[in-house]
DNA sequence: GCAAACATGTTCATTTTTTCACAACTCATT
DNA sequence: AATGAGTTGTGAAAAAATGAACATGTTTGC
């Protein structure tokens, strides 16, 4: 396997084969063909073997991918073998229902620590966490050891936040606000927006929808 | 133009757009040239230019793109210039927070119904809805004219949920467990799930800290 | 020990997506 | 009216991702 660029959607597929195997591991299923991981991710057999070439040889030929082994092997390509330290800023609704999610460790992660710059939110406990001005992030960050941002302000207050964490030498940003954000080059930012999902649906019907009326016009 | 299928990233990228559009307009921005745009969304000008031929002629040459125009054709594009009417299944923390939260109308959506199958749960009114058995689905269904069905319980009852959708005939789903679930051709599904966001990061933190150490070690 | 069945890793052809480059068109200015 | 600067829509080229095919290796049964 040589070193070369890995597309995004291997990626993203690399995290539903996860989902797929920690499943069959519950299932106590301890071997897994690329041909049976497909049928269960919806996707291409060779797709997978390729997507998983990509980081070295996982596999046994003859037999298959051993399960617990193959999560082990996704979860240290992906970066997720280790619990990653997070920081949450804009403790709102959102954010205070990620305060009090429990899911985080098992999926590689924890929230260190909450901010938020309204001072009444400032000095409340979530979740065993104390709320803390966003001025005093950048100590907090290198005390904490904190890697990743998660912003979840309203959108007319996210590139504020984005221009904290940045200050505070974070290069990963979790955006969950509606604002597009600007950063330097080097850091790296993603977009969780659950309405594009929705859009992708809608699409979908209305071009299944238009497909129907058209067919049904010719005859 | 010509009618062709249309990528799934050109779906993703309209979402991207509009919510850009929607930030120019709020600005009273009235034109935005496919070059502005692209440097808001992080694109290449192209790339926007042919996503939006897929759909029609929306801009002007010499001129750009008329933003509330543009807005209101993207939304059209995408299915979303009306309301959807959903259905919740699972009241637990994540449905309560969905069911609660205020932003719906303002993408196009409506949630109309709540599911849960806990005795206890039934009957219990939550942002003005009452939650329903999910055997009294079907009906409801057809009742309420829902369109679009939203899974938001633990992972091991996301099939029975999907299952009831299917049954109600209900083609679309938006699927918040950890599961993967299976649906006859003509339903679709889409997958939420923030903690592929994160793995992304975590990719390419861990991808470019390899980098460093590699340079480092041949100097 | 050998053959048959199985399944991976990898190459190669195909398909899809992205980017480039430019003709076509608009508008402001002279 | 003509010129020039600006911008779209689109065909062609380039790049990237996917899927099929097969050589390579493993296991089972005889």
């Amino acid at each position: 396997m040589k070193s070369k660029h890995i597309p995004r959607a291997t990626i993203q597929r690399l995290a539903v084969y996860l989902q797929v195997l920690e499943a069959l591991n519950d299932e106590e299923i301890e071997v897994v063909s690329s041909e049976a991981l497909a049928r269960a991710c919806d996707v291409n057999p060779s797709q997978i073997r390729k997507d998983l070439a990509y980081f070295g040889e996982f596999g046994v030929r003859g037999v298959g991918y051993y399960v617990a082994k193959l999560i082990q092997s996704i979860k240290v390509s992906l970066g997720t073998d280790r619990i990653w330290r997070t920081a949450l800023i804009g403790v709102g609704n959102l954010g205070r229902s990620l305060l009090r999610y429990k899911g985080f460790p098992k999926r590689g992660f924890q929230v260190v620590a909450a901010f938020d710059c309204d001072p009444f939110k400032i000095g409340e406990t979530i979740a065993g966490l104390e709320v803390m001005c966003p001025r005093r992030m950048k100590e907090n960050v290198k005390d904490m050891r904190i890697e990743i941002g998660i912003i979840t302000t309203p959108t007319d207050r996210a590139q504020r936040a984005a221009n904290y964490l940045v200050e505070s030498d974070i290069h990963c940003i979790l955006n969950f606000s509606a604002a597009r954000i600007h950063v330097p080059d080097h850091v790296f930012v993603e977009y969780v927006d659950f309405f594009h999902h929705l859009y992708a649906l809608t699409f979908k019907l209305n071009t299944s929808a238009v497909q129907r009326f058209e067919s049904f016009s010719k005859n």
